[in-house]
RNA sequence: GCCGCAAUAGCUCAGCUGGUAGAGCAACUGAUUUGUAAUCAGUAGGUCGGGGGUUCGAGUCCCUCUUGCGGCACCA
């Protein structure tokens, strides 16, 4: 090895982060790097960034290039950690159950996950003695190395091993790439890499979280695989506070906080439909009465249309043909039954039975606002015509997939139509865009992830239609300046469309707005409008939603904020709390007051320490408490003390009804 | 819908290898009139999710249905 300076023939230079330069007559692996820099540093070396790309310490650097390298305490080590993690997984479970197949296995946002094959199911009672092998593996020490196989030989040998899902995805790798095998000890899996060098290098901060189910490849067809998580971290404190941050996300669980704060419930009688509570309803309607003031604002007329829709509309909207999976039916039998025949004869038709009507409850609004756009003739000059309603939509939804208020059967959605011209799809997607930015500024979300959904694989209308309406949307998202990103094919077979996508408390994603340019549906259901030239035209429907339904919105609010709702939203805005009962009058004066000054407020007169009750009512997330006793009933004051602050104000009644008001100020005038 | 796990008092949970249910909080009653995150005492409350089976005996073991939870798939 070469001295830095030194130059020969075959010399490569490489260059630190730092900007230093070291040349090597030869080409030298990742770890001999490491260690020419120093005995620690080889150590510590996990493995090398070349030229951006995290390779193995193996690696072999042969041309002049930057390189870094990799430690524990790099950013890219925890990939590397836990993709490392789940190999030393799948070799454990293959220790302990031999005939358990391998798959896939990488590292996630958290931690890992493996999805194995076998017959008998794994349950958490084993991971126990799943992490003392993998412990076991890590004390091993097995060197981990990276080998190019045949492609031939690789099936070959998965084939005999009795991996047949290994052997099929090795068979499917594209032709030219390499056949890239991870030995570690006599352990082996087909991997792309990168890895460490060795599995004592895995720190023992791992832990298995759960099993599940998972489709092989993703798809419901192909065999369910069990898939184990697991979480890893650099040491044993990073793991700790991985944990507690779970408890703590735990604890603003809407579902959790629906129940403490008595919002809403669901039982069994009417899964997927929500309870609300008398609360839980005034959060709602809060929300509701923000939203019309917001749309009155914007120009917008609001509808309401029917629940129970004839089944020959929706075959018309071609939802009975897409969607029928998802739509809840009723039948009515419209012929006079048996025992009905004498007190109904006058709606006896005496056709004799076949009177069935097959209802669907409506799991979108769009076909009934075209019924109303259709009513009259409409010109050029009523478009844009912005139709809204809080539309009551049912949608069978798989059980799986429900969860608290955010995935339910029975929801609300925040529902408008834009009927426009083609030539208005921009201008209009523009201001959607903004009231939508707005809102979301409103409810307390900056960050809104943009998704551009452009034409997927099988759709209606022609190539030139989708050039305008893909050009037309990306032009206004352009023009607001905000970010987004492509979500390439993922259109909806009538048009190209946005998704506002909101994140939630505990890292989900909740796409909750949704932009969606339609030329199909204003066909299908015979929209039309005269135009300048005294001709008939299509109008172009713009199908938008920003709180997308109100279910899964509150869900996602309540979450955002814990359950400490800004003050203009939450559902009792001040309690009035006691101290003696001798304050009992007051305290009812001053709760009168503030009602009468537009708050909303409730009272607390029992026999209770003002220690319980300022518990109980902080626990209760309510924003305010105005505490009164024997002082400010003869003051005429009242205390101030605001949830989670221990400080206290006590003010003239004017002034604390003054201050709360201000408090409560809603974004908008309600 | 699929895989796994779970369901015991209003809530949170205990109940070991089968021997006819227990705690804390909440509720109710009484005492206490209290100054900023739980005052004290007492009382009541459960055909252990539904159905079936094994057993002398089932909250506990088995089957089945329902619902919930975590993923997968789906999705506002």
């Amino acid at each position: 090895m070469a001295l830095a300076g030194e130059t020969t023939a075959a010399a490569i230079t490489i260059t630190l982060p730092d900007g230093a330069q070291r040349t090597f007559d030869r080409p030298v692996t990742g770890a001999e790097l490491a260690a020419d820099i120093g005995p620690g540093l080889a150590k510590a070396a996990l493995a090398i960034r070349l030229e951006g790309a995290v390779k193995d310490l193996a690696h072999v650097i042969d041309a002049d290039a930057e390189v870094s390298i990799v430690t524990a305490r790099d950013a890219d080590a925890l990939e590397l950690i836990r993709h490392d993690a789940a190999h030393i997984l799948a070799e454990a479970v293959q220790e302990l159950w031999p005939g358990t197949q391998i798959t896939f296995g990488p590292a996630t946002e958290d931690g890992f996950y493996y999805d194995f094959h076998r017959k008998e199911p794994f349950s958490p009672e084993n991971f126990e003695q799943i992490e003392a092998k993998m412990a076991e593996i890590v004390d091993r020490n097995e060197t981990i190395t990276r080998h190019v196989w045949d492609r031939a030989d690789a099936v070959a040998h998965f084939e005999k091993a009795g991996e047949t899902f290994k052997a099929e995805w090795v068979g499917q790798l594209p032709d030219g790439e390499d056949i890239s095998i991870y030995s570690q000890g006599d352990w082996l899996d087909l991997c792309v890499g990168p890895h460490l060098p060795s599995t004592g290098k895995l720190p023992k901060a791992f832990k298995l979280m759960k099993v599940a189910g998972a489709y092989w490849r993703g798809d419901p067809k192909n065999p369910q695989l069990q898939r184990i998580y697991g979480t890893a971290w650099r040491d044993p404190k990073e793991l700790k506070a991985y944990l507690h941050r779970l408890e703590e996300a735990e604890k603003r669980d809407h579902r959790r906080l629906g129940r403490d704060m008595n919002l809403f419930h669901i039982q069994q009688e009417a899964v997927g439909s929500v309870f609300w509570h008398p609360h839980g309803w005034t959060l709602y309607r809060t929300v509701e009465r923000y939203m019309r003031a917001r749309l009155e604002n914007a120009d917008y007329v609001e509808v309401k249309t029917p629940q129970l829709i004839d089944r020959e509309l929706w075959e018309r909207s071609g939802h009975w043909e897409k969607f029928r999976e998802h739509m809840f039916v009723a039948e009515v039998d419209e012929s006079p039954s048996a025992d009905m025949a004498d007190h109904d004869v006058e709606h006896h038709d005496g056709t004799g039975g076949d009177n069935k009507k097959m209802l669907a409850l409506k799991p979108m609004n769009c076909p009934a606002h075209v019924q109303i756009f259709r009513q009259g003739i409409k010109s050029y000059r009523d478009l844009p015509l912005r139709m809204a309603e809080f539309g009551s939509c049912h949608r069978y939804e798989p059980s799986g997939a429900l969860h608290g208020i955010m995935r339910v059967r029975a929801f609300t959605q925040d529902d408008a139509h834009i009927f426009c011209t083609e030539d208005q799809i921009n201008s209009e997607s523009k201001i959607f865009c903004d009231l939508l930015i707005q809102i979301y500024k409103d409810f307390g979300f900056e960050d809104v992830l943009i998704k551009f959904a452009d034409r997927p694989p099988v759709r209606a209308g022609d190539d030139a239609t989708w050039d305008r309406a893909e050009e037309a949307l990306r032009q206004a998202i352009e023009e607001t300046g905000l970010p987004y990103e492509m979500n390439p094919g993922e259109g909806a077979f009538y048009g190209p469309k946005l998704e506002y996508v909101l994140r939630d408390a505990i890292g989900r994603d909740w796409q909750c707005g949704t932009l969606q340019v339609d030329f199909v549906l204003p066909e299908r259901l015979d929209a039309k409008y005269v135009g300048e030239d005294g001709a008939t035209h299509r109008p172009v429907m713009l199908h938008r939603a920003i709180l997308g339904s109100f279910e899964r919105f509150l869900g996602v609010l309540i979450e955002h904020y814990a359950g400490r709702l800004p003050m203009w939203l939450a559902p009792v805005q001040a309690m009035v709390a006691t101290i003696v009962s001798d304050a009992d009058d007051w305290a009812t004066q001053v709760k009168q007051a503030a009602a009468d000054a537009g708050l909303r407020v409730e009272t607390d007169l029992r026999n209770e320490k003002i220690n319980y009750k300022v518990r109980e009512h902080s626990l209760a997330k309510i924003p305010a408490l105005l505490v009164v006793g024997k002082r400010e009933a003869e003051e005429g004051t009242v205390t101030i003390r605001r949830l989670g602050q221990k400080e206290q104000e006590t003010l003239p009644l004017d002034a604390a009804i003054a201050a709360l008001q201000q408090n409560a100020k809603p974004p908008i005038s309600l």
